[in-house]
DNA sequence: AAGGCTCATTCACATTGTTTAATTGGCGAG
DNA sequence: CTCGCCAATTAAACAATGTGAATGAGCCTT
């Protein structure tokens, strides 16, 4: 119920969702499941007949590549809607796993279709959630290919920081997430040294303060500068879509 | 009609189009226009109210950041439907232009919307076609972030090959498209010295030649192996959806 | 044929990132 | 309490990639 009542409150927040929509999603049956730090939730190759939503805590994306190098292509937080699209995919070209402890609920692909059968408008919305990651995806490389390690850093605090504050995770100017530095290199495709320079440069520069797993922003203004960081693909917008 | 045609194509490829959604497709009020080399198509921050569909030729998704850097986040062959998300999206976070000369068909969102509304599958349909392009983004995404310029310059080569040859436009390990070494910088966020230089080490080796705009790939075998290059994420199988 | 484009190429050099390995500090298990 | 593990931190040598300036090759225009 945490769950879906946290889906609604994202979809609600880029479009009004009527009655009838919202009762179509919290009368779709779930199965909640607890996932371990750094357990597989779904894994690439897989055909799953089911997506799942984070209910509670983190989850990534990871895309392995040959000697054991991996690259996180998206970190998920409550509310998102993780592998919707293997709906449409049906075969996994990636595997999604636990960033600490993460409560998800799997969701029948069968009886998605069935609320989206007679939901042109719900279809849309669940639609918009695919749209909205893939928007975040190409944020995501033009900071790879163009931005500074520095600046990509920054970035992914300003992204992480909105996002989590519309889901009321993140305030005052603080949000915690298990990240180690390792992860964190995997998400930026740097190594565990370089993070570990580029982090203490921005604390150098009295722009942020990580810390066991919290990390705290301490000029957002400055901190956004630097990183150019602008939220519009966050979407963060009321529409009729 | 060259357009739709090519649509169709694309989307029967990966699931079945009954008639009655080709006939759907294909009777969809277009409005074709022809582009120049690096004209826009679509600007950052406008508000479409058509999406378009590549007929002929190229067109590339861009993002600037500050100081004329810039990165591109797709490249987009005939047959893709390059900014279908811009019906759910609104505002365009990126821009979008021509790669030499390019021929499109614009489509009025207020057509689609009715083309969709009786047709939950064909709406699929769509859907997966912006679901195809996230998994290619997520793919850049770790080429970007873990692979070597010269892995990742062999992985966007196969990668080329491989979705210009569903359209019929490779063939006999060849195929051509009007990419400077400047743009192949953007895509793959080198400098163009450093294109250069990993351009001449592949073919070094004799695996490619990329010449005038003409590329031939001389073992796919070799350079797939080097890339570490797995066509799954291109969705290339028939499947119900 | 001369000039002026664009693109490809080269060089020298600066910057950034990687690798490996050693060190520190916190914290839970026994 | 102490051992051992994990994350974080630091160092130094090295590799990869970026920058800026200059040159060459091809092609179009005049």
């Amino acid at each position: 119920m945490f769950g879906k009542n946290l889906l609604v409150r994202m979809l609600d927040r880029r479009d009004t969702l009527p009655p009838d929509e919202i009762a179509l999603i919290e009368a779709l049956p779930v199965r909640p499941v607890t996932f371990g730090p750094d357990e597989e939730i779904v894994r690439e190759g897989s055909r799953p007949a089911e997506s799942c939503l984070v209910a509670n805590g983190f989850a990534v994306r990871n895309q392995a590549i040959r000697e054991g190098k991996r690259q996180i292509t998206a970190i998920h937080v409550p509310g998102d809607f993780v592998d919707l699209h293997s709906i449409l995919l049906k075969v996994m070209d990636h595997s999604v796993s636990a960033l600490g402890s993460c409560d998800v609920v799997f969701i029948r692909h069968k009886d998605l279709l069935t609320a989206m059968g007679g939901s042109p408008h719900l279809t849309r919305m669940l639609w918009l959630s695919t749209t909205i990651d893939a928007s975040i995806q190409r944020t995501w490389i033009t900071c790879l290919g163009r931005r500074s390690a520095k600046q990509h850093l920054a970035h992914i605090i300003c992204e992480l920081y909105v996002r989590l504050e519309i889901v009321g995770l993140a305030s005052d100017q603080t949000f915690a997430i298990p990240l180690t530095q390792a992860e964190l290199g995997d998400v930026l495709g740097l190594s565990v040294v370089h993070v570990n320079r580029t982090l203490q440069e921005l604390r150098a520069k009295d722009l942020v303060s990580w810390k066991d797993r919290r990390i705290v922003i301490l000029d957002f203004q400055r901190l956004a500068l630097l990183a150019d960081f602008d939220a519009t693909y966050l979407n963060l917008f009321h529409e009729p879509r």
